[in-house]
DNA sequence: TTGTACGCGTTATCAC
DNA sequence: GTGATAACGCGTACAA
């Protein structure tokens, strides 16, 4: 393709030869910055949007060497949480100006990196990543480039930049104490495999020693991944062995916990008559259900309300805390009981 | 801030004069283009490598007036249907190594226009919008740039680009007739208000008709909005004046409907027996339901996958079908029955 | 208030 | 096989 003067597409180039002026005057017109008389203003913009000119991102920020991109990598959003949290983000991000390329790793480090590694050759502004851990390589490439950095959702004392997230290991607790001084002394939990989750695992970490402290039965721990968390769920709740009378079962979230719910009562057994559910995150599916299920609310939106506020703060060249540590709020429900 | 010689990241020009070769050669060696001998390439990809040297795609798209970005605007993705749609796109697209500049428009359309703006500023590959309408300003000016353009989930003949979905208003009325053939007569219907969610619109006429044709009574229709579906469900359920005595509800979502049915069961009505449920979309939550829901099922990941592949296509110069429609499947349940 | 010169980091082209 | 040069579209710095 031959490398001709111009293509289809109108640069800032020409509307300043259309207008009889330089360039710089269109660009300041353009942008709205001082030195430029109103009337010309007027009439350049005026003759711009007639010709169909749209600045050209990509341009500007090779000139500024900064963007207004803002990379997103989430685990999933096949569940209500992280859309919570992105929709949050996203909002108060797009109101300052900022677009997010964005992608889910599924929980793979190595896809996150990758992901990182594309996204990052766009010289995004800011990066925003879940959770604390990540490929070691992408962890020292960010706190060598000094990038701002947000991790989200778990919180640590030493964040590659700025975190906002809650206490993982500290959820787990308060909710299994609650559901041990009920009276449960035979635990069990369905969720992610050991390492893949590892927010989860901290979870689980809280409830091995609230049901510890108690001195209760060791806590049966299924795994089941992916797919639909609904059936999964269900899945999880048919891999535990009932003939070792768990008397509680904690889910990952709260769709989990519905589905094996009523895969106890396809089972015959009866919540929570002859065995209690837990879940994870209060979603508000429980609110509708005739007997709520008991859980622990997570500030997912909030998350990411405050988690993008607090970045266009690093941004805006403030120094923000590096670590924000938003409080849960446990949902007692109904389908665990006193024994 | 002085505009010194070379800020602290380092680009291709450092690598060219530690390699002492010159810029192309380095340029050349790190695309993997012809034009190198193998023993420089290696050396140059090694060094550039040690000096943490990394690509700028801001300005290779400058140099090539092209991008490997693509924009995905989605309504929402506080419900699995988009969630599904765009994780088989995303992989499709990851693969053939495009990034995705994000947003959710919630069903604005000047939102949508708005993101778009902002998103072309960036010159992407293309652009994936859900829907077939939109703002007419946004249509014309995606027409004459004639940029590569993918509308998603619904169908039209007259798509901007190419167009992948399903045909609502067909998906509507064979739910409706399945429904309808069973002898229910007094239809109910709880979904968005008119004129938001478009594609919700199409199957409520298909409804309409089925049950015209049957000579049943006219549908009753009530509005809700935001929030969460399940919870929308419920409270919709709760708007439907009963005294009425509507004998099947349809749901704008299998979520809603679920909603919907806790809300009967709360009311005292047993479904089917007192009331029929019928949802939409075929989510995995209602196989782990004791009782499934009626509901027909949408070829959401499908959808996402075959419309980046379709997309893969068109942006590879070739001339894939424009309009793809995609058949949806009728999953009977037993939230309605024989009357 | 307006214009000129240069640089941002990369690639296409053509000459060597 | 390798290099010099001119774009790509725009913003900063400084002169007019």
């Amino acid at each position: 393709m031959p490398r001709g003067r111009s293509t289809d597409t109108i640069g800032i180039n020409d509307v300043a030869r259309a207008a009889g002026v330089s360039l710089m005057t269109v660009s300041r017109s353009i942008r709205g910055v001082d030195g430029v008389s109103d009337a010309t203003r007027q009439r350049i913009v005026r003759l711009a949007r007639e010709m169909g000119y749209f600045p050209n991102s990509a341009a500007r920020a090779l000139a500024v060497t900064n963007s207004t991109l803002i990379g997103i990598s989430l685990p999933t959003l096949l569940n209500d949480v992280f859309a919570d949290v992105l929709s949050g983000m996203r909002r108060t991000l797009d109101r300052a100006g900022y677009s997010s390329v964005m992608d889910t790793s599924d929980y793979d480090p190595a896809r996150e990196r990758e992901w990182a590694e594309r996204t990052l050759a766009w010289r995004p502004a800011a990066l925003i990543l879940t959770g604390t851990t990540h490929d070691p390589a992408l962890r020292a490439r960010l706190l060598r480039e000094r990038l701002p950095v947000l991790e989200i959702w778990d919180v640590t004392d030493d964040p590659i930049d700025i975190c906002v997230g809650i206490d993982h290991l500290d959820a787990g607790l308060t909710l299994a104490r609650h559901v041990a001084a009920l009276g449960y002394r035979r635990p069990a939990w369905v969720g992610a495999p050991p390492g893949l989750d590892l927010r989860a695992d901290q979870r689980f970490r809280g409830l091995v020693r609230a049901f510890r402290d108690v001195g209760a039965r060791e806590v049966r721990r299924v795994s089941v991944t992916g797919g639909n968390s609904f059936v999964a769920g269900a899945g999880g709740f048919g891999q535990l062995d009932l003939r070792d009378r768990p008397d509680v079962v904690f889910f990952l979230t709260d769709n989990m916990a519905f589905g094996g719910m009523m895969a106890a009562q396809k089972a015959g057994l009866s919540v929570p008559d002859d065995i209690g559910i837990v879940g994870f995150n209060g979603l508000d599916l429980t609110t509708v259900l005739p007997r709520p299920i008991t859980t622990i609310r997570t500030p997912r939106r909030q998350i990411g309300v405050t988690g993008a506020k607090t970045l266009l703060a690093r941004l805006n060249g403030l120094h923000p805390d590096a670590v924000t540590r938003l409080p849960c709020e446990l949902m007692p429900g109904a389908t665990v009981r006193m024994r």
